[in-house]
DNA sequence: GTGAAAGCGCTAACAC
DNA sequence: GTGTTAGCGCTTTCAC
């Protein structure tokens, strides 16, 4: 047997690979598999255009040595990043910039897990909204947003220009751009008449801008108000708290209602459950019983909500529906399908901060 | 004059430069400044090697057009993705995957803002832990990890292979990758002090794994029985609480209080601040009052516990401290310096939920 | 159904 | 101090 021949079982350039496992590229592949690094590619892609057979050991020989694809090189050149940016309202105090409230742990957390599902990375930006000009530097496939900002303008030009969008918020306001939400008018309506409903008269809202009308803090406290329309009570300007001119700790807050209007039997805190928690504690250390004699609703049902004492009457938002909805819409814009708004839907859990539950509980 | 004649002044080729304004590339702006698209890399990241003035022609060619630069072509050729992958222990429990502790979201929102401002991305992983294998495919340029999780040989080998990574733990336990943070066992130790200095007499721990003796739990456990000892008081067998082994609203562990235990008067929640409300309520419930008959610590700080009823006193981690430096770290290694280990300073928040206050307060 | 070859936008040698 | 050139790893015409 000739000495020089080749032994073809044990190809050195195979050992190679093996050694620089992580670092394979297409060609690697290509080499092992006896094919072309355009068939690789094709086959690794899934093309219709590629025999069963080939795929197969295309995908083989890809596994053997430990191929994965290099992102950035496949976004240069298909403009595809596998990458969505997540957008919170961050709110800024200063240098400062804190994310407090839970709520959107718990929503990152379920977009996160959504978008693995599907694939997809996700980048947290540091920015609260997206706009053109944060676009044309981001380089990502799509944006999820919380909340339409302070800035809805900039989602409709992002929409109109084709980038793939989907706003957590209330569908029926905007039709413009791709939102996936729960109704907060009717959803703050159901909150507030459940305290009518337990017999509460004199009821203050502790919201967030309102100077938006299409921001969920003022949905909430449009809500707000027609219920108490609806109950045929006053909508007294005084029970109005703006959180943007109060401090987080509700202690402002705890006082417009013990102090400036004594006579307050309820607090719809539209600004979230975070907020609504701080205020309970004020309210009490002002000396008032909640919900004896304050009843209290929160917005978003954070888990902590659960453990407080008492335990927080909120409105629950769907997230666990309503988030694969909100990342469905994105990944359908990505491949160019139609993206419609969805509405989600939220309830009302009603627990101890309001007094009695009426069965709409949890 | 000659119809055919050019106008200098508004060079077509200029307002195609504008109309695409965001998809410019180094071409288009060494055109614009009458360089060398390497002249125009270098510049634009700030070589040595340019001259000033050439530095600005080139700035303003960019800015006039509006460029900005690809991430991907630059991570593709330089190998440097300006993205850190950040990862915090998911909870696991079937499907439902959720994050529901609030000190996480203020440790992204820390890390988030650091990143920020040393320009770098931040990727929200979904594995709860790095490891060689994740990263292969990751192409990232480092990692930022909370706790060592179940797999610190991991982190080893990852350091070992010159992967920039820094993780949030106690840095005094594992000297061989580069660690930031609190002393867990010197923390528990004073906030059991503290109840010990209250009068508490039988004090029980709530805690999380503690099979890894290099575990924050773990640690927070030595630091409770080092604790109990120091003060002659009995490190009972019964009074540890597994959370691994108990629901998360906290009723098991309020159970194993007062119902197997109830001569106790005192808890440390090692878990975690979330875990603490939800046992003090549950205390509640069962008829306990908090701190009266048993006093509550919690851990982490998070911002709610200011506004819990009774208010919870718990163990700072110092992440304003901390995270800047956790940061720096990655960074340092990213660009080849050595990072050591830093210990951060931490502080029992006296508060209500352990009765009396003995000056440590917030 | 598969291959050859041309780049995506950038940076890093290497010249000068 | 600046320009020329090659090529990072991939996808995608265009041939066949």
């Amino acid at each position: 047997m000739d000495l020089n021949s080749t032994n073809i079982n044990s190809d050195p350039k195979d050992v190679i690979d093996y050694i620089h496992a992580g670092s394979a590229t297409v060609d690697d592949v290509a080499r092992r598999a006896g094919v072309s690094t355009a068939t690789v590619s094709r086959a690794l892609n899934d093309s219709p255009s590629v025999r069963e057979e080939t795929k197969a050991r295309v995908e083989a020989a890809a596994r053997e040595i430990g191929y994965v694809m290099h992102r950035h090189a496949r976004a240069l050149r298909s403009q595809r990043t596998n990458t969505i940016s997540v957008h919170l309202p961050i709110p800024r105090s200063g240098d400062a910039e804190t994310l407090a409230n839970p709520f959107y742990l718990e929503f990152l957390s379920a977009v996160g897990s959504a978008l693995h599902h599907a694939g997809l990375d996700m980048l947290v930006s540091h920015a609260a909204t997206v706009d053109l000009d944060l676009h044309r530097t981001a380089q990502v496939d799509g944006y999820i947003q919380v909340g339409r900002g302070r800035n809805p303008g900039g989602l409709r030009e992002l929409a109109q220009a084709g980038v793939p969008l989907a706003v957590w918020a209330p569908p029926d306001v905007a039709t413009d751009y791709c939102a996936v939400g729960v109704d907060n008018v009717a959803l703050a309506h159901d909150a507030v008449s459940h305290l009518v409903a337990d017999g509460r008269r004199r009821i203050a809202v502790i919201t967030g801008d309102l100077d938006d009308t299409t921001s969920e803090g003022y949905l909430r406290f449009a809500g707000y108000r027609r219920a108490l329309e609806d109950a045929g009570l006053d909508a007294d300007e005084s029970l109005i708290g703006d959180l943007t001119s109060m401090d987080a700790s509700g202690v402002a807050a705890a006082r417009m209602i013990t102090q400036a209007n004594p006579e307050v039997d309820a607090v719809f805190v539209a600004a979230g459950d975070s907020t609504a928690i701080a205020v309970i504690r004020s309210l009490q250390d002002l000396g008032r019983s909640v919900p004896e004699d304050v009843a209290v609703v929160g917005f978003d049902n954070i888990q902590l909500g659960e453990f407080t004492h008492p335990r927080l009457t909120t409105v629950d938002q769907g997230l666990a529906q309503g988030v694969p909805i909100l990342v469905d819409r994105v990944i359908r814009q990505i491949d160019g399908r139609p993206a419609s708004s969805q509405k989600v839907t939220g309830r009302v859990v009603a627990r101890e901060s309001c007094g009695g539950t009426h069965g709409q509980d949890t």
